[in-house]
DNA sequence: TAAATGACAAGTG
DNA sequence: CCACTTGCCATTT
């Protein structure tokens, strides 16, 4: 497995419940800004063996990004439960949700 | 080995 | 704010 695949991971387990990342914020500390899709990729295949919080994962607009109607609500009641909030047009306010590792230094994890 | 894929991002008008 | 374009790159076909 490549090294960002596995960072991406170990990000993505640390994202706190009640708060959420954004493909292209994870990807970036994961060493790689350009590899939005791949963490696509990696929520797609990975977030059930490694057992990831791929709910709390949106697109940089804030909106969930599943196409999958079914899922795609799954995925806004869980953040719902965890108390995220979404407006009219079912976006989650990213200047108050978002999660900032700040800290950073995804690479001791 | 080459081509296609994708739950995206950032820029432009 | 919306529509459209371009860049992107690990994984799958």
């Amino acid at each position: 497995m490549q090294p960002f695949t596995e960072k991406v991971v170990q990000i993505i387990r640390i994202i706190p419940p009640g708060k959420v990342m954004t493909y292209g914020q994870i990807a970036k500390l994961a060493g790689n800004p350009r590899g939005a899709r791949q963490v696509v990729r990696i929520l797609h295949s990975l977030s059930r063996t490694y057992g990831l919080p791929w709910h709390r994962v949106i697109n940089a607009k804030g909106e969930v990004a599943i196409h999958d109607e079914g899922q795609s609500n799954e995925q806004m009641s869980a953040l719902k439960q965890e108390g995220i909030e979404f407006d009219e047009y079912d976006k989650v306010d990213l200047t108050i949700y978002r999660f900032d590792p700040e800290w950073n230094d995804v690479d001791l994890i």
